[in-house]
DNA sequence: AGCACGCCGACT
DNA sequence: GTCGGCGTGCTC
């Protein structure tokens, strides 16, 4: 009889499969292509996934070793998900086992299988749970009523990009398209992706409260080890009919997937941005295809690449323009021109009274300023100096109450000089306005009412976020100040006025996706207000932007709650400098302890390949150049056809790591910054 | 990426 | 005399 090698994908930057052989004098079945397997791998022993079962290799007889166990006890991984696997690895120009096993519970992954003997035992203990009928279904309106039965109705490959602005009941078509693919199907499961799973109890709550007859399996980063196994197993077997989580839930096993939710599709977040850096949305929207199932895009503030699908015709666009909320109106916004009404300690009269107005009533306030710390920067009146990061490209924000100098990027903490380093001057001021600054003169301004930051430094605890939050919604904060932790999910009820600080840096930034991520940023922070239905003789609430570019077109856009025209306007725009969605980009990134290395390594990886669809930048250095002591460049390469340009790339890749050079580099396909 | 081996500097 | 720095080489 023919030797049995089993050709087994390994978590190793190495691009290639290993051959190793099965031992067939056993009683044991033959291993089937997406089982996993535990390997001898140089002197470790790790976990593989078996891609293919074959009779022959082209590894030395000597040099081949020998499976040590297969993980019989679980179901394989099917086709469709190898599928799924492997075309992400393509995509994203990654060895298989790089994309395949670290999505995969850890515990999975050990010598000892325990832990899934355990899941499985626990599983199996649990009762069925086959009963899909809603509870409580509200009545829709007519627009989300044509958009639920538009999604949950169909089969087939049907994305659908549900544009709504906030409180026009977005969720009630997603849980209302659900209950109708559940009905009809008798084992179908659902995957609903949300960018940050610790902001949206609600929605979890909600999905249960709806559907207490089935199984609801969650997957985000924070699960125990414990809950991770048992939750991915309950989804691998059918069991979880409805899985809710993350990004990283877009590569889970759904043997019976018949319907994706992606809410707030324009989130950043659906990116990952270290190690595989793939799009949860973009891998979403391959995976409904592959299967032929329908997929829904939900946001109030779509992303260009999606509504430039909507545009095409690729995408179906529906849109909600009734309020399902009643009586809830959209916030006002109004623009606060800081020429006209100068700012002291960063707030304009403007913004001031209004603050003062809802201290009056008992009403709550936020301000919104993306910068944490209390200022950006110290300097030196005399000298000019300013408080460089010795490691970075960046400044060293200070930080009062703990008395420090802290970096952003590398976390390098010094303690405040108490004159300038180069001149002696004592007197070192602080410049520009962080969430602590702000703190200290509303302190100052209204010494009676309760303040309350959030940011990342004030939350570093575990915990003490959800704690910050609730004291919020318990009603005894008056006025909240925060960076983007408090621009989503939070639906505080007695918040009417937001004030935003300052957001104009984004409009002049190099970044050309900052106008597009601002405006989302805005009408997010905006919903924070005015989301629940206003009381009697109540006043509808109320958003102030405080700016020097009034006139500027994203604020009209914003004051007028009008992404339509805005959006409509910025794909014009992208088409004529011939930017993505009309255009492909790939990054490759390099890092050295000398600049000049990385850019030497960058401009040979240029030279080692051209093709005439392909354009390839010089190099260039980040904007951050250096952070922890190394310097970082960059490549960009560009194609208006993206098969082209995988194409390319696979090839490139090829030439770059024959190349054997010392300097760490990675690429990005489809880069967010650049 | 791990994890070894290997060959030169400051410590019990 | 050894502990330990990180260069480089390999993993079916």
């Amino acid at each position: 009889m023919a030797q049995c090698i089993l050709k087994i994908a390994l978590d190793t930057p190495l691009n290639a499969l290993f051959d190793y052989r099965w031992h067939d004098d056993t009683q044991d079945e033959l291993p089937q292509v997406g089982q996993l397997a535990l390997v001898p791998f140089g002197r470790r022993e790790i976990t593989g996934l078996i891609v293919g079962v074959s009779d022959s290799s082209d590894v030395p007889e000597e040099k081949m070793k020998q499976v040590l166990v297969v993980r019989s006890q679980l179901a394989p991984l099917l086709p469709q998900w190898l599928a799924l696997a492997g075309f992400a690895a393509d995509y994203y120009q990654r060895p298989l086992g790089e994309v395949a096993l670290p999505g995969l519970p850890k515990n999975l992954r050990v010598s000892t299988t325990v832990a899934l003997d355990r899941a499985i035992k626990k599983l199996a203990k649990l009762p069925e749970a086959h009963d899909a009928r809603p509870h409580n279904m509200p009545r829709l309106n007519a627009s989300q009523q044509e958009a639920a039965d538009a999604i949950g109705g169909v089969q087939g490959f049907k994305p659908t990009l549900l544009y709504g602005v906030t409180g026009s009941g977005k969720t009630e078509v997603y849980l209302q398209s659900c209950a109708q693919v559940l009905a009809r199907d008798d084992d179908a499961q659902i995957l609903i992706l949300v960018p940050e799973i610790n902001l949206t109890p609600q929605l979890e709550g909600n999905i249960r409260a709806r559907f207490p007859g089935i199984m609801l399996a969650t997957l985000h980063s924070s699960l125990s080890e414990g809950e991770r196994m048992l939750h991915w197993l309950a989804a691998h077997q059918g069991r979880a009919r409805i899985v809710l989580g993350t990004r990283l839930a877009v590569l889970a096993s759904l043997p019976r997937l018949k319907l994706i939710v992606i809410d707030e599709e324009h989130d950043p977040s659906y990116k990952q941005q270290e190690g595989l850096r793939y799009s949860a949305r973009d891998l979403a929207v391959w995976r409904a295809w592959q299967l032929q199932i329908p997929i829904v895009l939900g946001s109030a503030t779509p992303s260009l690449e999606s509504w430039h699908h909507a545009q095409s015709g690729r995408y179906r666009k529906l849109e909600l323009r009734e309020r399902a909320v009643k009586n809830a109106v959209l916030p006002r916004v109004t623009l606060v021109d800081m020429e006209r009404d100068k700012p002291v300690d960063g707030l304009t009269a403007h913004l001031i009274a209004a603050l003062k107005l809802r201290m009056e009533r008992g009403e709550q306030s936020l301000l919104f300023l993306n910068r944490r710390g209390y200022s950006p920067v110290i300097c030196c009146e005399s000298c000019g100096w300013i408080s460089n990061c010795t490691r970075c490209t960046s400044f060293m924000v200070l930080h009062k109450p703990e008395h420090r100098l802290r970096c952003h990027h590398c976390s390098l903490e010094l303690r405040i000089p108490r004159h300038c380093p180069t001149c002696g001057n004592v007197d070192l001021q602080p410049l520009g306005r962080g969430t602590q600054r702000v703190e200290e003169g509303l302190q100052q301004l209204f010494p009676e009412a309760r303040i309350l930051r959030i940011d990342a430094d004030s939350t570093r605890r575990k915990g003490s976020a959800q704690e910050a939050f609730d004291s919020v919604h318990r009603g005894e904060v008056d006025i909240l100040i925060g960076t983007q932790m408090v621009a989503k999910g939070h639906d505080f009820k007695k918040l009417t006025l937001v004030g935003i600080l300052n957001p104009d840096t984004a409009l002049f930034s190099q970044d050309y996706r900052a106008s597009e991520r601002l405006f989302a940023q805005l009408m997010q922070v905006a919903g924070r207000a005015g989301r629940a239905a206003r009381t009697e003789g109540g006043s509808a609430s109320e958003v102030l932007i405080q700016t020097r570019y009034a006139r500027h077109p994203l604020y009209d856009a914003v004051v007028n709650h009008d992404y339509d025209h805005f959006a409509t306007a910025l794909l014009e725009e992208r088409a004529q400098a011939a930017l993505p969605p009309y255009l492909f980009q790939a990054l490759l990134r390099a890092e050295a302890p000398e600049l000049a290395t990385a850019i030497a390594f960058l401009q040979a990886a240029k030279d080692s390949l051209a093709h005439p669809a392909i354009t390839i930048n010089d190099p260039i250095p980040m904007s951050m150049t250096r952070v922890h002591n190394v310097d970082r460049a960059q490549l960009l390469l560009e194609s208006a056809s993206r098969p082209a340009l995988q194409a390319f790339l696979k090839e490139w890749l090829a030439a770059l790591r024959a190349m054997k050079s010392r300097v760490k580099w990675s690429l990005e396909v489809d880069p967010l910054d650049i």
